[in-house]
DNA sequence: GCCAACGTTGGC
DNA sequence: GCCAACGTTGGC
């Protein structure tokens, strides 16, 4: 099983929709790196953090599961949603989305600032420069130490 | 709201 | 294929 950390804007979706959905399409993402995890590598059962970006608390919030295979985000096709894609093909979808099951909401956000003052994440990708990417892996050693300092 | 650090687009 | 212009992300 493999540890994935999950970035939403809480403005737009936060870990509290998710406990209240308990399942949700993680859609809207429009950048290859990251279509290429979903399609690659992120599977059924694996484990991810959600993180809140560009808000006044940033940092890791809760724990959610992969509950489905990528399938085509629907939201690309779509006139109305914020980020439609008139050139994709809908024989050939350019973008996937993939559901998550609500797991787990700490009892305290574990904060950006936290995670970069702790050497423990000195190696960790949410912290190295230039790193924007919305879906990212992560190493069970941080998941579960985030974990841990989320549950205190 | 600003802006650094990207990624994408499109003219050539 | 290069690269300037533009768009987006996301911390501050």
């Amino acid at each position: 099983m493999n540890y994935w950390l999950l970035k939403s804007e809480p403005s737009d979706y936060s870990i509290d929709d998710l406990q209240r959905d308990a399942t949700e399409p993680w859609d809207g993402i429009r950048n290859y790196q990251v279509r290429n995890m979903i399609r690659d590598d992120i599977k059924v059962g694996d484990t991810c953090i959600f993180y809140h970006s560009n808000t006044d608390v940033i940092g890791c919030v809760g724990t959610m599961k992969i509950a489905s295979e990528a399938y085509p985000d629907p939201t690309q096709f779509d006139s109305k949603s914020a980020h439609p894609d008139p050139k994709s093909d809908p024989e050939n979808p350019r973008w996937l989305c993939m559901d998550v099951a609500f797991e787990s909401k700490f009892k305290r956000t574990v904060t950006l600032a936290e995670i970069k003052s702790d050497p423990t994440f000195s190696d960790m990708r949410l912290v190295m420069k230039g790193n924007r990417l919305s879906v990212m892996p992560i190493s069970k050693k941080h998941f579960q130490k985030i974990s841990r300092l989320g549950s205190s």
